[in-house]
DNA sequence: TATTTGCGAAACCAAATAGTTGCATTTATA
DNA sequence: TATAAATGCAACTATTTGGTTTCGCAAATA
Protein backbone atom coordinates (compact mmCIF):
# COMPACT_ATOMS: atom_id res chain seq x y z
CA UNK A 1 0.00 0.00 0.00
CA UNK A 2 1.69 3.28 -1.51
CA UNK A 3 0.67 6.10 1.10
CA UNK A 4 3.13 9.03 0.73
CA UNK A 5 2.67 12.42 0.15
CA UNK A 6 2.38 12.36 -3.74
CA UNK A 7 -0.56 9.51 -3.23
CA UNK A 8 -1.99 12.00 -1.00
CA UNK A 9 -2.37 14.51 -3.07
CA UNK A 10 -3.51 12.92 -5.89
CA UNK A 11 -7.12 12.76 -4.84
CA UNK A 12 -9.04 16.01 -5.66
CA UNK A 13 -11.17 16.21 -2.64
CA UNK A 14 -8.36 15.52 -0.44
CA UNK A 15 -6.58 18.57 -2.50
CA UNK A 16 -9.86 19.90 -1.83
CA UNK A 17 -10.04 18.68 2.45
CA UNK A 18 -6.20 20.41 2.57
CA UNK A 19 -6.90 23.44 1.30
CA UNK A 20 -9.40 24.06 4.24
CA UNK A 21 -8.11 23.02 6.71
CA UNK A 22 -4.86 24.58 5.88
CA UNK A 23 -6.57 28.12 6.81
CA UNK A 24 -8.40 26.85 9.75
CA UNK A 25 -9.00 23.18 11.66
CA UNK A 26 -12.19 21.73 11.04
CA UNK A 27 -14.07 18.79 11.95
CA UNK A 28 -15.22 15.95 9.80
CA UNK A 29 -18.67 16.92 9.72
CA UNK A 30 -18.01 20.66 8.74
CA UNK A 31 -15.45 19.29 5.90
CA UNK A 32 -18.18 16.86 4.45
CA UNK A 33 -20.31 20.32 4.19
CA UNK A 34 -18.65 21.39 1.53
CA UNK A 35 -18.72 18.18 -0.45
CA UNK A 36 -21.43 16.67 -1.62
CA UNK A 37 -20.40 13.41 -0.66
CA UNK A 38 -21.26 11.68 2.32
CA UNK A 39 -19.14 12.05 5.81
CA UNK A 40 -17.88 8.64 6.44
CA UNK A 41 -16.11 9.18 2.92
CA UNK A 42 -14.46 12.03 4.04
CA UNK A 43 -13.76 10.01 6.81
CA UNK A 44 -11.84 7.63 5.07
CA UNK A 45 -9.69 10.67 3.20
CA UNK A 46 -8.78 11.68 6.48
CA UNK A 47 -7.37 8.47 7.50
CA UNK A 48 -5.27 8.71 4.71
CA UNK A 49 -4.00 11.81 4.80
CA UNK A 50 -3.91 11.18 8.64
CA UNK A 51 -1.82 7.33 7.47
CA UNK A 52 1.03 10.42 5.38
CA UNK A 53 1.21 12.53 8.48
CA UNK A 54 -0.08 15.82 6.65
CA UNK A 55 -2.67 16.09 9.11
CA UNK A 56 -3.17 16.61 13.12
CA UNK A 57 -5.85 15.83 15.02
CA UNK A 58 -7.51 17.49 18.28
CA UNK A 59 -9.70 15.75 20.53
CA UNK A 60 -12.42 18.13 21.65
CA UNK A 61 -15.34 16.68 23.32
CA UNK A 62 -16.95 14.59 20.98
CA UNK A 63 -15.76 16.10 18.03
CA UNK A 64 -12.30 16.07 16.03
CA UNK A 65 -10.77 19.28 14.77
CA UNK A 66 -8.47 18.21 12.05
CA UNK A 67 -5.34 20.35 10.61
CA UNK A 68 -2.92 20.45 7.95
CA UNK A 69 1.13 19.84 9.19
CA UNK A 70 1.92 22.69 6.82
CA UNK A 71 5.81 21.67 6.99
CA UNK A 72 4.60 18.06 5.42
CA UNK A 73 4.18 20.04 1.93
CA UNK A 74 7.40 21.39 2.04
CA UNK A 75 8.46 17.84 1.43
CA UNK A 76 6.77 18.41 -2.59
CA UNK A 77 8.78 21.39 -2.92
CA UNK A 78 11.73 19.80 -1.58
CA UNK A 79 10.76 17.12 -4.94
CA UNK A 80 10.47 20.02 -6.84
CA UNK A 81 13.44 21.30 -6.74
CA UNK A 82 15.47 19.55 -9.05
CA UNK A 83 13.25 20.37 -11.68
CA UNK A 84 13.05 24.03 -10.61
CA UNK A 85 16.69 24.12 -11.16
CA UNK A 86 16.01 23.14 -14.90
CA UNK A 87 13.32 24.90 -16.03
CA UNK A 88 15.05 28.34 -14.26
CA UNK A 89 17.85 27.55 -16.39
CA UNK A 90 15.97 26.83 -19.27
CA UNK A 91 14.35 30.31 -18.96
CA UNK A 92 18.27 31.82 -18.52
CA UNK A 93 19.31 30.77 -21.62
CA UNK A 94 16.14 31.99 -23.45
CA UNK A 95 16.72 35.69 -21.79
CA UNK A 96 20.39 35.58 -23.08
CA UNK A 97 19.35 34.23 -26.65
CA UNK A 98 16.62 37.01 -26.59
CA UNK A 99 18.87 39.59 -25.84
CA UNK A 100 21.65 38.71 -27.94
CA UNK A 101 19.13 38.45 -30.97
CA UNK A 102 17.90 42.23 -29.78
CA UNK A 103 21.87 43.25 -29.78
CA UNK A 104 22.50 42.03 -33.57
CA UNK B 1 -10.86 9.47 -15.64
CA UNK B 2 -8.74 11.83 -13.88
CA UNK B 3 -5.91 12.96 -16.13
CA UNK B 4 -3.89 15.56 -14.08
CA UNK B 5 -0.37 15.75 -13.03
CA UNK B 6 -1.04 15.22 -9.66
CA UNK B 7 -2.16 11.73 -11.02
CA UNK B 8 0.71 11.39 -13.32
CA UNK B 9 2.94 11.99 -10.21
CA UNK B 10 1.28 9.72 -7.86
CA UNK B 11 3.18 6.56 -9.36
CA UNK B 12 6.46 6.29 -8.05
CA UNK B 13 7.75 4.55 -11.45
CA UNK B 14 6.68 7.37 -13.41
CA UNK B 15 8.24 10.45 -11.13
CA UNK B 16 11.52 8.00 -11.96
CA UNK B 17 10.25 7.99 -15.35
CA UNK B 18 9.87 11.84 -15.22
CA UNK B 19 13.59 11.85 -13.32
CA UNK B 20 15.24 10.09 -16.20
CA UNK B 21 13.96 12.10 -19.25
CA UNK B 22 14.31 15.29 -17.49
CA UNK B 23 18.27 14.77 -18.13
CA UNK B 24 17.84 13.42 -21.52
CA UNK B 25 15.42 11.84 -23.98
CA UNK B 26 15.03 8.42 -24.17
CA UNK B 27 13.43 5.93 -26.21
CA UNK B 28 11.22 3.42 -24.12
CA UNK B 29 13.52 0.50 -24.71
CA UNK B 30 16.47 3.05 -23.03
CA UNK B 31 13.65 3.90 -19.94
CA UNK B 32 12.63 0.17 -19.32
CA UNK B 33 16.09 -1.06 -18.91
CA UNK B 34 16.35 1.07 -15.65
CA UNK B 35 13.02 -1.02 -13.96
CA UNK B 36 12.99 -4.40 -13.57
CA UNK B 37 9.38 -4.26 -15.34
CA UNK B 38 8.26 -4.41 -19.05
CA UNK B 39 8.43 -2.25 -21.60
CA UNK B 40 4.60 -2.35 -22.30
CA UNK B 41 4.30 -1.66 -18.78
CA UNK B 42 6.60 1.46 -18.83
CA UNK B 43 4.55 2.41 -22.42
CA UNK B 44 1.43 2.56 -20.45
CA UNK B 45 2.87 5.05 -17.66
CA UNK B 46 4.19 6.90 -20.68
CA UNK B 47 0.88 7.14 -22.32
CA UNK B 48 -0.41 8.41 -19.35
CA UNK B 49 2.29 11.22 -18.79
CA UNK B 50 1.62 11.97 -22.42
CA UNK B 51 -2.54 12.34 -21.73
CA UNK B 52 -1.52 14.64 -18.65
CA UNK B 53 0.67 16.86 -21.33
CA UNK B 54 3.97 16.23 -19.70
CA UNK B 55 5.63 14.88 -22.11
CA UNK B 56 7.01 15.67 -25.65
CA UNK B 57 7.66 12.78 -28.22
CA UNK B 58 10.00 12.58 -31.30
CA UNK B 59 9.92 10.20 -33.88
CA UNK B 60 13.30 9.16 -34.94
CA UNK B 61 13.06 6.15 -37.57
CA UNK B 62 11.52 3.44 -35.77
CA UNK B 63 12.59 4.84 -32.16
CA UNK B 64 10.56 7.23 -30.34
CA UNK B 65 12.53 9.16 -27.62
CA UNK B 66 10.63 10.75 -24.79
CA UNK B 67 11.35 14.10 -23.09
CA UNK B 68 10.10 16.23 -20.60
CA UNK B 69 8.10 19.08 -20.85
CA UNK B 70 9.71 20.70 -17.78
CA UNK B 71 7.48 23.61 -17.97
CA UNK B 72 4.49 21.74 -16.98
CA UNK B 73 6.06 20.70 -13.58
CA UNK B 74 5.61 24.33 -12.80
CA UNK B 75 1.98 23.78 -12.43
CA UNK B 76 2.96 21.63 -9.41
CA UNK B 77 5.11 24.55 -7.94
CA UNK B 78 2.07 26.77 -8.93
CA UNK B 79 -0.02 25.27 -6.73
CA UNK B 80 2.40 24.71 -3.70
CA UNK B 81 2.75 28.82 -3.72
CA UNK B 82 -0.41 29.46 -1.56
CA UNK B 83 0.84 26.66 1.14
CA UNK B 84 4.66 28.16 0.94
CA UNK B 85 2.99 31.56 2.00
CA UNK B 86 1.56 29.52 4.71
CA UNK B 87 4.71 28.09 5.76
CA UNK B 88 6.67 30.97 5.39
CA UNK B 89 4.65 33.03 7.54
CA UNK B 90 4.51 30.79 10.18
CA UNK B 91 8.46 30.24 9.82
CA UNK B 92 8.86 34.05 10.28
CA UNK B 93 6.52 33.99 13.39
CA UNK B 94 8.75 31.15 14.78
CA UNK B 95 11.85 33.56 14.10
CA UNK B 96 10.24 36.67 15.48
CA UNK B 97 9.50 34.64 18.99
CA UNK B 98 12.76 33.09 19.08
CA UNK B 99 14.51 36.34 18.67
CA UNK B 100 11.91 38.00 21.45
CA UNK B 101 12.81 35.12 23.59
CA UNK B 102 16.54 35.88 23.16
CA UNK B 103 16.47 39.58 24.20
CA UNK B 104 14.55 38.73 27.50
C1' DT C 1 12.97 -10.67 -49.58
C1' DA C 2 12.94 -12.65 -44.95
C1' DT C 3 13.93 -11.62 -40.35
C1' DT C 4 14.71 -8.82 -36.47
C1' DT C 5 13.83 -4.73 -33.77
C1' DG C 6 11.10 -0.92 -31.62
C1' DC C 7 6.89 0.31 -30.62
C1' DG C 8 1.70 0.92 -29.44
C1' DA C 9 -2.71 -1.24 -28.56
C1' DA C 10 -5.94 -4.66 -26.99
C1' DA C 11 -7.38 -8.29 -23.86
C1' DC C 12 -7.02 -9.93 -19.57
C1' DC C 13 -6.04 -10.13 -14.34
C1' DA C 14 -5.13 -9.04 -9.46
C1' DA C 15 -4.87 -5.41 -6.31
C1' DA C 16 -6.03 -0.87 -4.82
C1' DT C 17 -9.31 2.89 -4.51
C1' DA C 18 -13.36 5.66 -3.57
C1' DG C 19 -17.58 5.30 -2.37
C1' DT C 20 -21.79 3.28 0.17
C1' DT C 21 -24.48 1.27 4.11
C1' DG C 22 -24.68 -0.27 8.62
C1' DC C 23 -22.94 -0.63 12.74
C1' DA C 24 -20.62 0.62 17.82
C1' DT C 25 -18.81 4.07 20.93
C1' DT C 26 -18.43 8.28 23.25
C1' DT C 27 -20.17 12.79 24.53
C1' DA C 28 -23.73 16.23 24.88
C1' DT C 29 -28.41 17.39 25.86
C1' DA C 30 -33.57 17.14 26.80
C1' DT D 1 -31.86 8.42 32.21
C1' DA D 2 -33.21 8.35 27.38
C1' DT D 3 -32.08 10.38 23.15
C1' DA D 4 -29.43 12.79 19.78
C1' DA D 5 -25.06 14.03 17.77
C1' DA D 6 -20.10 13.29 16.28
C1' DT D 7 -17.18 10.09 14.94
C1' DG D 8 -14.52 5.83 13.53
C1' DC D 9 -14.63 1.25 11.68
C1' DA D 10 -15.96 -2.90 9.08
C1' DA D 11 -18.17 -5.05 5.21
C1' DC D 12 -19.45 -4.67 0.64
C1' DT D 13 -19.41 -2.87 -4.35
C1' DA D 14 -18.03 -0.68 -8.62
C1' DT D 15 -14.29 1.34 -10.81
C1' DT D 16 -9.53 2.30 -11.59
C1' DT D 17 -4.87 0.97 -11.67
C1' DG D 18 -0.56 -1.32 -12.75
C1' DG D 19 0.94 -5.13 -14.60
C1' DT D 20 1.26 -9.19 -18.05
C1' DT D 21 0.74 -11.59 -22.48
C1' DT D 22 -0.26 -11.42 -27.14
C1' DC D 23 -0.65 -9.22 -31.33
C1' DG D 24 0.12 -6.14 -35.50
C1' DC D 25 2.69 -2.67 -37.86
C1' DA D 26 6.55 -0.07 -39.53
C1' DA D 27 11.50 0.49 -39.89
C1' DA D 28 16.04 -1.52 -40.02
C1' DT D 29 19.03 -5.18 -41.34
C1' DA D 30 20.86 -9.69 -43.01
Amino acid sequence: MRRDIFQAIADPTRRAIIALIAVQSMTPNAIAENFNTSRQSISKHLRILSECELINQEQQGREIYYSLKIEKMKEIDDWLEQYRNIWETRFNQLENILSRLKKE
